[in-house]
DNA sequence: TTCAATTATGAAAACGTTACCGAAAACGTT
DNA sequence: AACGTTTTCGGTAACGTTTTCATAATTGAA
């Protein structure tokens, strides 16, 4: 039982391809009457047009590709959900890539383009620091990046973005540690030499101790990479040069939540010994134990923006647009007060 | 500019539209010198086949599509990170769809298949109890169950699976729990009725009770969705209505983390008043405190072993096949021996 | 009724590949 | 040198659509 094609259904139907043709496409001219006939083989045979046809014809696809940067991460994979849903709800694929490798972000967003002929691509973190606008140009599909830093030097029109923003985000987090006593603040974040994520918030986390007269201290800084075992053995590093910190701010949940096993092992308890505050905010946070203060970046919301602005774009009714969302601090129990 | 097509490239390369093809294609017939030639010329326009074309003139597509089960989970997001990488090395792209609705789970794959022209796929689990050897037949693809029940009635030769022995993890999770010395054990699972992983997962904790000559008591199960929340919420009707357990089985870590934090907000602890053993050894359990004792699964290589079954008979190097992987009793903190 | 304007339809030419088929070239054997 | 084999190659017909173009059917105005 071979699937029917589209002169099989127009043969039936008593019509010609072109009038079958119209009537899956919704073009408006073509008789009321025929196109229900039409429509009724089509329902009755379970025709379904041949993707590859089409896509050959229109020299285009629907899929949209997300592109992934980094290792396993609860918060993105709570996003690829999302989106997904989003974009398959309007009629589109995900084809979803995990780019491991190194610094070439763009590279393998445009190799991942040409190959899957994809109709629009949304990165998921990465470092677009040496983005140019001629590569965004080249590019020649709709081009959203998520939950990244967005080079100032970028011509605005060509892209979107949807972000936090993370230096205040940060700059806040250390600003709470400070009103809630501390003032011997350690830092577990992921970078402080480039423009990622993590360097940036870094930054806040630097302004707001300057801010508050608060020394910095090379000593109280550790690096991870986003995992759970990272952010323990940065914690466990920290632990052995800077004994005195009262309090650590990691600029994610999941080595928020490495660092604390470092902590507990040492023999010392959260809050009471060392508070703690992560970011991000992913579900397991609030039901960590204690449950964990951090700084809430809205998902769901973010997600949601991404996949809507590239439909949109993709429909034809929107134009690039930055979207910045806000944060907010979750206060729960990893925090003392220090009075 | 213009992508270039294949015929472009015979002109530039001087042979014909054939002799291309069977360079890209790698086929034996042509000779070295051309090849190489062709090659040079393909690589130096840095042409990429039109897989539009590729796929319609070949009648399939080289995507293999991921049917996710149900919401949100940390263990299937895992899962789908592994597989996506090797399915992409091998040159396939995944394509991955959360099938969130309710229980006609053939159906969903079915018009996947059909509309995205998939080549095989994959489903993280789902409930098949329904699904006969004809459906799967219909299907015409290559189809992989993974992390789910297998109805034993189905024709073992015409898909694959790669699972793990649900009812014998979970007896052995309360065998573990008796072995500790407790007697009063609570069940957070996911459903008793139907087939399901949970409902195994159920019957595998009666099977260890009866071994035990433990009497079974209604108000010691309670029901969630393998989500924190559900699990929070179901132990809190558990502490109202059994408020004599001393351990509590939870058929997802997921849930036991939700099932602690009601616990502790019921001013109990863990483990000195309620010991708690969870089922998957999400990386969540490693790092939660106390360090949840729980029945690993062999997430990777589950995730690994799905991939090169689906790539292997794609590649017609392999025949459909079953692997069932072993799982282990994780002993880390939340249980305490009575004695 | 007649003609122009509009609407609805079908025929056929692409889109960029692959694979079949036959022919040319290269090789070996006598 | 003549022949049969084998290797290498090019022409071309599909694959199932969409879209353009021409034409047939319908409508409206005179």
């Amino acid at each position: 039982m071979k699937n029917l094609n589209i002169k099989d259904i127009a043969k039936l139907a008593g019509v010609g391809v072109s009038t079958v043709s119209r009537v899956i496409n919704q073009h408006t001219d073509v008789k009321d009457e025929t196109r229900k006939h039409v429509q009724e083989v089509i329902e009755k045979y379970n025709y379904i047009p041949n993707n590859s046809a089409r896509n050959l014809k229109r020299n285009e696809s629907m899929d949209v590709g997300i592109l992934i940067k980094g290792m396993y991460n609860p918060f993105f994979a709570r996003m690829i959900q999302s989106i997904e849903k989003r974009l398959s709800f309007a009629g589109y694929s995900a084809i979803i890539h995990y780019n491991i490798e190194g610094n070439k972000d763009i590279d393998a967003a445009n190799e991942f383009i040409l190959e899957k002929k994809l109709k629009g691509v949304i990165c998921l973190g990465g470092d677009f620091d040496q983005l140019t606008d001629q590569e965004i140009q080249r590019l020649g599909v709709p081009f959203i990046l998520a939950s990244t830093e967005i080079p100032e030097k970028l011509n605005r029109e060509l892209f979107s973005s949807v972000i936090i923003d993370n230096e205040k985000a940060a700059h806040d987090a250390v600003t709470y540690l400070f009103e809630m006593g501390h003032k011997k603040i350690g830092l577990i974040t992921t970078g402080i030499e480039d423009k990622s994520v993590g360097t940036i918030r870094t930054q806040g986390y630097l302004r707001a101790l300057k801010e508050h007269h608060i020394e910095k201290r090379e000593n109280y800084f550790d690096v991870g990479a986003y995992t759970f075992d990272t952010g323990y053995e940065a914690m466990t590093r920290l632990l052995g040069k800077a004994d005195d910190i009262t309090a650590v701010f990691a600029i994610s949940d999941v080595m928020a939540i490495g660092a604390a096993k470092a902590i507990y092992e040492s023999g010392k308890r959260i809050p009471e010994d060392i508070s703690i505050i992560g970011f991000d905010d992913i579900d397991y946070a609030e039901f960590y134990n204690p449950p964990l203060t951090t700084v809430h970046q809205p998902v769901e919301e973010i997600a949601e923006s991404t996949a809507d602005i590239m439909i949109g774009i993709l429909d034809d009714e929107l134009k690039h647009q930055h979207i910045v969302f806000d944060t907010e601090i979750i206060k729960r129990n990893s925090i003392k007060f220090l009075g």
